[in-house]
RNA sequence: CGGGAUGUAGCGCAGCCUGGUAGCGCACUUGCUUCGGGAGUAAGGGGUCGGAGGUUCAAAUCCUCUCAUCCCGACCA
C-alpha cells in the first residue's frame, strides 16, 4: 500500500483520556477512535491488525477441527429466559426491544443461540463432536468500562462451543483447546501464562484462563515458578494447615475497651499485639441470608473460594445497614463469639491461639479468644487469598509470586448446564436419551492486541511482532519527489509485492523525521531507508524498529535477503 | 451504583476566581525558502465556549438543572 492513500491519523500527543500505554498508543498511531464510552471505531491501521489476530485464531481453530460459524448478534428473550440468563446476566445484558415492544438482548455471548441450533439440527452421537466457532462483536454493558480496546463495551470475541456425547471426550477437546490457545499466543509474540479460574456468570465445573503478564493487567496471578502451578488469585490454593493446635497457655476470654478502634491496624496498635494475632470477622450476605467468615488480620477473605465452597448462588459483603438491621451489631466491633449465624473459618485459625476478636459491641473486644472453646465454627476451609511468599500448595519448596495479567482468553467446560436448561439431547447407540456435554472457549480479539501492545513498545511507539505487524516493512524515500529516489523505491516496493511481503511505500511529500517518527510510532518491523548519499554509493539503509539497530546494505541485493532478516526477528 | 474531576477549533490546553463579545501550541490551506530524525517564514480557514434555563445593559466567566467523558471504589470476566 500506499501510504498517501491510506487514513493513518497519527497524532503528536495522546488523548487526555487514555490512561494506559495500548490505549495512548493506539490513539496516536491512528488505529482507533472513541465514539462513545467503551464503543471504538477500527481505523484502517487497526483493522489489519486485529485481522491478524482473527486469522491466527482461524488457523488454529480449524486445526483441531473447528467449524466457523457466524451468529446474530441480537437475540431473543425467550432463548435467555429458557436458560435463565435473562434474570440472571443483570444489568451488563443490553436489552432492548423491537417495534412490537419483544424484547431482545445484544448477545454478550452465545450459548444460548448455539445450543439452540445444536439441539435442533443434532441428534445421534453419530454426529458428536461438534466443536463450531464464530469471530463476532459481541456487547456487555460493563459499569466501568476503561483502557481503550482492552476493556470496552463493545468487542470483538472468537467464541468456540464444543458439544460432546460424554465427558471423556469433552476433556480430550478442552486440553486441544488449551494447546491450540497456547498456540495462539505464542503466535501473536505475547508472553503468557495458562491459569486456573473461576466460571462467574459463564457457569460451569473446569475452567482455565490465559492471562498475559502486564502491570496494567486487571487479573492478579499467582504462581510457583519451582512447579509451574498458577492460577487467577480468586482461586489460588493456600496450602494446607494441619489441624493440631497445641493447648499449651490458654488465656481466658478477657474483654477490653477499645474506643474508635475498628480496623486491624488499629487494634493492633493499641494493644500492642501482631496482626496475626487478631482475627477479622467478615459479614457476607447471600441468597440464603448472613454468613460470617472470619480469617486472620494480615490476610484477606475470599469470597469466591468461600462463594464455592458454600456452593450458594451468589455471596457479596453484607453493607453496614444490613448488618445494624438484622444482626443489630455495630460494624468494626463484630466477632465470632456467640455469634449466631454460620460462621466459615481460614484454615490458618487452626493454629492460632489467645487472638483477638471484636466482642459484638461497640468500642469493645475479646482477647485470649480460643477457636475450640470459644467459637461454634460451622467449616474450616481455605477462604483467604493467598499473598506473595506464601508457600506453594502444590510442590514442597515452591514460594508464591503475585504478578498482573491481563486475561485474553479464557476456557470453560459448561457440562449440562445449558444442555438441561435448553434440553439439547442426544440419543446414545442404545436409542437412549442423554444430555450433551459441553465446553466453551473465548478468546477477546482487541484485547489481545492491546495486550501485544502493553508487552511490545518503547518510548517511540509500538513494536509489532512480525505475525501482528499492520505491514512487516516500510520503505521510506528520503525525498520522493527525486524521481531516481521515487523509481528506486518503487522498484523495491514491487520485488517485496512479489515476495508475498505486506509493504508499506511512504509516498508522502513530508520531510525524513516525520516519516520516521511515524513508522517508529505505528511500529513496522523493518524500515527501509532510501537516501541519495547511500544510494549513490549502491547502498540502502535497514532499520530493525525493535532494536532501532541500523545497517547498510548493497542495492539491489540486499533486498533478495528481506524475507530471512523478517525471518530472524 | 457511591466518591472525585473535566467539557473552550481535529488534538493538547489557557482564559472563568475579579462578567465587557475568544486565545496559544500542534494539525489544516496557500506562497517562498528548506530537505537524512516531528523545518523556517508570511498570509489564511476553522469555535452554537457540551446543552437548557436563569441573573445582568452585557455571560465562556455567576446561579440552577441536564447531558457527556474520565479517574478512584464497588461490580463484572
Amino acid at each position: 500500500m500506499y501510504y498517501s492513500k491510506l487514513l493513518i491519523p497519527t497524532l503528536k500527543e495522546s488523548p487526555a483520556d487514555a490512561e494506559v500505554i495500548s490505549h495512548k498508543l493506539m490513539v496516536r498511531a491512528g488505529m482507533i477512535r472513541q465514539l462513545a464510552a467503551g464503543i471504538y471505531s477500527v481505523l484502517p491501521l487497526g483493522l489489519r491488525v486485529l485481522k491478524k489476530v482473527e486469522n491466527i485464531i482461524r488457523d488454529e481453530m480449524n486445526r483441531i477441527g473447528g467449524q466457523e460459524v457466524f451468529l446474530p448478534s441480537i437475540q431473543p428473550a425467550e432463548l435467555w429466559q429458557e436458560s435463565k440468563r435473562w434474570d440472571f446476566y443483570g444489568k451488563e445484558l443490553l436489552r432492548i426491544k423491537d417495534r412490537h415492544d419483544r424484547d431482545f438482548c445484544y448477545g454478550p455471548t452465545h450459548e444460548e443461540v448455539i445450543t439452540d441450533i445444536v439441539r435442533k439440527e443434532v441428534k445421534s452421537y453419530r454426529q458428536l463432536p461438534q466443536i463450531l466457532y464464530q469471530i463476532q462483536t459481541k456487547f456487555r454493558d460493563e459499569v466501568r468500562p476503561r483502557f481503550g480496546i482492552m476493556r470496552g463495551r463493545e468487542f470483538i470475541m472468537k467464541d468456540a462451543y464444543s458439544f460432546h456425547a460424554d465427558e471423556e471426550d469433552t476433556k480430550k477437546t478442552y486440553e486441544q483447546m488449551a494447546q491450540a490457545y497456547a498456540n495462539v499466543f505464542t503466535r501473536c509474540g505475547l508472553k503468557f501464562k495458562q491459569v486456573q479460574a473461576d466460571s462467574g456468570t459463564i457457569g460451569g465445573s473446569f475452567s482455565h484462563e490465559f492471562a498475559v503478564l502486564a502491570d496494567s493487567g486487571e487479573d492478579e496471578i499467582g504462581f510457583c515458578d519451582e512447579c509451574g502451578y498458577a492460577s487467577n488469585i480468586e482461586l489460588a490454593e493456600s496450602r494446607p494447615v494441619s489441624s493440631t493446635t497445641p493447648a499449651d497457655g490458654e488465656d481466658k476470654l478477657n474483654e477490653v475497651h477499645t474506643p474508635g478502634k475498628k480496623s486491624v491496624e488499629e487494634v493492633s496498635e493499641f494493644l500492642g499485639i501482631p496482626d496475626k494475632q487478631i482475627v477479622k470477622t467478615i459479614l457476607l450476605e447471600n441468597e440464603n441470608g448472613l454468613v460470617a467468615g472470619l480469617v486472620r488480620g494480615d490476610h484477606e477473605i475470599n469470597t469466591v473460594k468461600l462463594k464455592n465452597f458454600i456452593g450458594c448462588e451468589w455471596l457479596l459483603p453484607a453493607s453496614e445497614k444490613t448488618i445494624e438491621e438484622k444482626l443489630g451489631l455495630p460494624c468494626g466491633y463484630i466477632g465470632p463469639v456467640e455469634l449466631d449465624i454460620p460462621v466459615y473459618a481460614d484454615q490458618a485459625l487452626f493454629t492460632l491461639q489467645n487472638f483477638v476478636t471484636g466482642a459484638n459491641k461497640a468500642d469493645t473486644h475479646f482477647t485470649g479468644v480460643q477457636v475450640q472453646r470459644d467459637l461454634k465454627v460451622r467449616e474450616f476451609g481455605d477462604f483467604r487469598s493467598i499473598l506473595p511468599g506464601d508457600p506453594c500448595p502444590k510442590c514442597k519448596n515452591g514460594i508464591y509470586q503475585v504478578k498482573r495479567g491481563i486475561e485474553v482468553g479464557h476456557i470453560f467446560i459448561l457440562g449440562t448446564k445449558y444442555s438441561e436448561a435448553m434440553k439439547a439431547l442426544y440419543l446414545d447407540s442404545n436409542g437412549k436419551e442423554n444430555l450433551m456435554i459441553m465446553g466453551c472457549y473465548g478468546i477477546g480479539v482487541g484485547r489481545t492486541a492491546a495486550a501485544s501492545v502493553e508487552q511490545n513498545h518503547d518510548e517511540k511507539g509500538m513494536v509489532w511482532p512480525l505475525n501482528l505487524a499492520p505491514f512487516s516493512v516500510v520503505i521510506i524515500p528520503v525525498n520522493f519527489k527525486k524521481e531516481d529516489l521515487k523509481n528506486t523505491c518503487e522498484s523495491i516496493y514491487n520485488q517485496l509485492l512479489e515476495m508475498g511481503i505486506e509493504v508499506l511505500l511512504d509516498d508522502r511529500p513530508d520531510r525524513l523525521g516525520v516519516k520516521l517518527k511515524d513508522a517508529d510510532l505505528i511500529g513496522i518491523p523493518l524500515q527501509i531507508i532510501v537516501g541519495p548519499k547511500n544510494l549513490e554509493e549502491g547502498n540502502i539503509e535497514i532499520k530493525i524498529r525493535k532494536t532501532q539497530e541500523s545497517q547498510l546494505h548493497p542495492f539491489p541485493q540486499a533486498i533478495k535477503d528481506i524475507p530471512n532478516i523478517l525471518k530472524d526477528l
